[in-house]
DNA sequence: GATTCATTTCATTTTGAATTGAAAAATCAC
DNA sequence: GTGATTTTTCAATTCAAAATGAAATGAATC
């Protein structure tokens, strides 16, 4: 589990220790303390405590504290979600955004060019912005996708 | 361009001088020489090279050779294609395939643990299968979303 | 077939991201 | 508060992927 989860973090641009931490959680039954953790997976301290605190930032893994017990223990939340909302927040929406810019960008720089060549380029860049504006719309569908 | 076709390469699990090149290509009207990308970009011979060869291996860009020139020259070929099934071809189907063995093997494994923890566990990987499923639905739709 | 220029190859180097681990900080039981 | 334990932080290290560039190869011209 922890292998196949690794490989999903990495898939989505994410360190893949990420990944293995979700994994373990996920297939064990009982919640884990950060040190079970390190030990099964043999990580650092350093990487468990950064990777925890980043998955329960994504709300993909929740903490819970035994009474009298001094250790957190974190268990899995069974949900895709985290990990694609993850993905289109942190990786695919800031980058159309800064492309969508720079196309405007250079949209503007046309000018200032013979005509021929402005010609074909206003054709291109037309061309590169007509796939932002389709990935734009898939945006929603794989949201969609991810409730049902 | 370049630059936002390196972010693209890069996005899509590439070495960004992919996307780079590319991009130079896409943004200029006439064919241009591996000599005038490497000045250009600045970049070496050999990931210029490597990154022509890739490319036209992707059908990304095409070659052609003026009568009496020694040089081969290069333009892109306006489609967003050659990337995004390069993504699904070399990313994403090695990895659904590599994962859903692993969950047929775990399957298997389940036997020969106290019964209450194979229940839960059974649960939690039919979970994973059932994202696994969805992944393959989602599949088609993206390469019929790419020819319209 | 010799020369010149273009291209590929590949051992080395660079680079940047992930990881480590030890020290600092926080938390809690008493 | 004190002491013990857990957690965080972060400078240093590791590691893999990408880029370099020089030498080998290939192609075209005379």
């Amino acid at each position: 589990m922890a292998g196949i989860f690794a490989d999903l973090a990495d898939l989505l641009g994410n360190p893949s220790s990420l990944g293995s931490i979700y994994g373990l959680l996920f297939a064990t039954p009982e919640p884990l303390s950060m040190d079970e953790i390190v030990e099964r997976l043999d990580i650092s301290t350093g990487t468990a405590s950064q990777g925890l605190r980043r998955l329960v930032e994504l709300d993909a893994v929740v903490p819970s504290k035994g009474d009298g017990e001094r250790v957190t223990r974190y268990s899995a939340k069974l949900e895709l979600r985290p990990f694609v909302s993850m993905f289109l927040n942190q990786q695919l929406l800031p980058r159309l955004g800064k492309s969508s810019d720079r196309l405007a960008d250079l949209e503007r720089a046309l000018e200032g060019l013979c005509p021929s060549d402005q010609e074909t380029l206003r054709f291109r860049i037309g061309r590169a912005a007509k796939w932002h504006r389709r990935a734009g719309t898939f945006l929603p569908l794989i949201q969609k996708f991810l409730r049902g």
